[in-house]
DNA sequence: CGTCAAAGTTTGCCTAGGCTACAAATCCTC
DNA sequence: GAGGATTTGTAGCCTAGGCAAACTTTGACG
């Protein structure tokens, strides 16, 4: 068997430890899934549907690139779409959509108690609300709720 | 000329603000080179040298990975190395390591402050160290000045 | 109802970033 | 100064996620 014994993967003192750039590529791998779904959710309470075109619009990406990205979300399980008809969530999908929602408020609620402005809030936590354990989101939380709301 | 005139990127009304999703694509963009430059500078500092071995360890990648890697970040001008010979920093890669470290122990300390454990804020801050607006990152560096080093 | 613009899809291309398998170079160690 | 383990590099493969261009379908409306 040409496969070397011991893979290098992580140092032996460290084996039980988690590896965060490792944590950081799974996040990556969720990521597209967790916005597409957040948005597909919001497109049907906003506007009735979800259609190619506006999650496009507000992804910044081609058309193309969202039909090829809806393929597997279907394949996944998370959405069903019927040829040139607009998209839906399966349970399962409305799960992860409203998780990431969640996640999403919880950030952007943060940043601003945190005295960042509204706009540069919205910008940041995109990125951010992906890479949350769930003791970093609960310690968001606790802080959102000591503040006084402020003014 | 078969272009459509107007591109549906961005909403009219919307054209002058930045689109998050956008954003953090160019973020994931430059991730890497962010995290393996602090990562050879910091071997460089601790073990003497940036060897492929110890930076595919580190990433949780195998060397042949690291090898690929490499060789872009040398396209771009931001490390030097010569074939079986360990890994060296330019001026540029000096610059972007020490402002990607300077930003994760911004991070770090925020996180840590903020209540969460420090082996969670160590693999959170891997993450999200790299979405991060300089307003943001100030607001941070204002939470950790604020605390008082806390128990 | 026929036309045609808008929306959606398909095809084919590209880069980044993973991987394995294998080849080559380096460098301990005796 | 061999010889063998370790390290590095190369080649070829894969998937995700972008793009443009061309084609197809839908549906509004004159
Ligand atoms: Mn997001
Ligand atoms: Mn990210
Ligand atoms: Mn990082
Ligand atoms: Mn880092």
């Amino acid at each position: 068997m040409p496969l070397q014994e011991k893979d290098t993967y992580q140092e032996k003192d460290d084996s039980s430890r988690i590896n965060p750039f490792v944590r950081v590529r799974e996040d990556h791998a969720n990521e597209l899934s967790e916005d597409y779904l957040e948005l597909i959710e919001d497109l049907i309470d906003r506007t009735g549907e979800a259609r190619t075109v506006d999650i496009a619009a507000k992804l910044g990406v081609r058309q193309a690139t969202v039909t090829k990205a809806i393929a597997r979300l279907k394949r996944e399980g998370l959405v069903t779409a019927a040829p040139y008809r607009s998209i839906f969530l399966t349970n399962e999908g409305k799960k992860i959509a409203s998780r990431a929602r969640e996640h999403h408020r919880t950030v952007l609620e943060f940043l601003i108690a945190l005295g960042v402005q509204q706009e540069v809030a919205e910008i940041d936590a995109e990125g951010i609300e992906h890479h949350l354990s769930p003791a970093t989101l609960a310690a968001m939380q606790r802080f959102i709720q000591q503040q006084p709301a402020a003014a």
